[in-house]
DNA sequence: ACCTGCGCACCAT
DNA sequence: ATGGTGCGCAGGT
């Protein structure tokens, strides 16, 4: 009942919006604040609609779920959560949710971290999840926060959240058995590796963070 | 000038 | 290994 009119149509913007992401992933590129406003004002350039009014709508299908918001290397990307929506969580009842809400919590880019009650949102509007009969998502989360705190991954100012740089070893079997170590050959140098690539510039994540 | 397309390096899983 | 992402650039309109 609200959507309907009353100083626009949510479900009209809604649709532009998504239409707008879809299209600049298919050009593979950023859904960033500014090419989706540049795509929407071209795709009803009768409306010629100003960018904050779009900004608006924008933040406004945010708030609903209808779009996701993600914050990556510095920059938001807008999401269409149906396009992702590939991530199913089993919520049994001592399910783990301590890397997810990390993630999250990272996702959210909130600079200075975020509270558990928007943690459960973003959550909800990444996956699909399927929640056991009787298990309060809710507590499960506070359960895994807590475990993650506890872990190092995440830490807490009040009632925000915010991840940790350097979590999420948990056990991942990046090679469990390493082993093998060629040393025969330190015959000359070591140097110089033909062959293979780079080794580019450690660049991305050192700044403020 | 603006738009579309894409190779491929990057990154998380 | 695999799959999503988006920079940087080429090519089209």
């Amino acid at each position: 009942m609200r959507d309907q009119e009353g100083g626009g149509q949510t479900s009209s913007w809604s649709t532009w919006i998504l239409d707008a992401i879809r299209k600049i992933r298919a050009q593979k590129q950023r859904p960033s604040v500014e090419r989706i406003c540049h795509a929407v004002r071209q795709h009803h350039k009768d409306l010629n609609p100003h960018e904050d009014e779009i900004k608006e709508h924008l933040e406004a299908t945010v708030k609903e779920g209808i779009v996701l918001k993600v914050f990556n290397k510095g920059q938001s990307t807008y999401k269409d959560p149906g396009g992702v929506q590939s991530r199913q969580l089993e919520l049994s009842k001592g399910a783990d949710l301590s890397k997810v809400i990390v993630k999250a919590a990272r996702e959210l880019g909130e600079r200075d971290g975020s509270t558990l009650k928007s943690i459960e949102k973003y959550i909800r509007q990444s996956h699909a999840l399927n929640v056991s009969a009787d298990v309060d998502f809710r507590s499960l989360l506070r359960i895994s926060a807590k475990r993650a705190e506890a872990r190092g991954y995440l830490v807490h100012d009040g009632r925000l959240y915010k991840p940790t740089g350097r979590p999420i070893v948990g056990s991942a079997p990046t090679t469990p058995k390493r082993q093998s170590v060629q040393v025969k050959f330190g015959t000359d140098k070591i140097s110089q590796v033909v062959g293979k690539s780079s080794f580019k510039s450690r660049n991305t994540k050192g700044k403020n963070f």
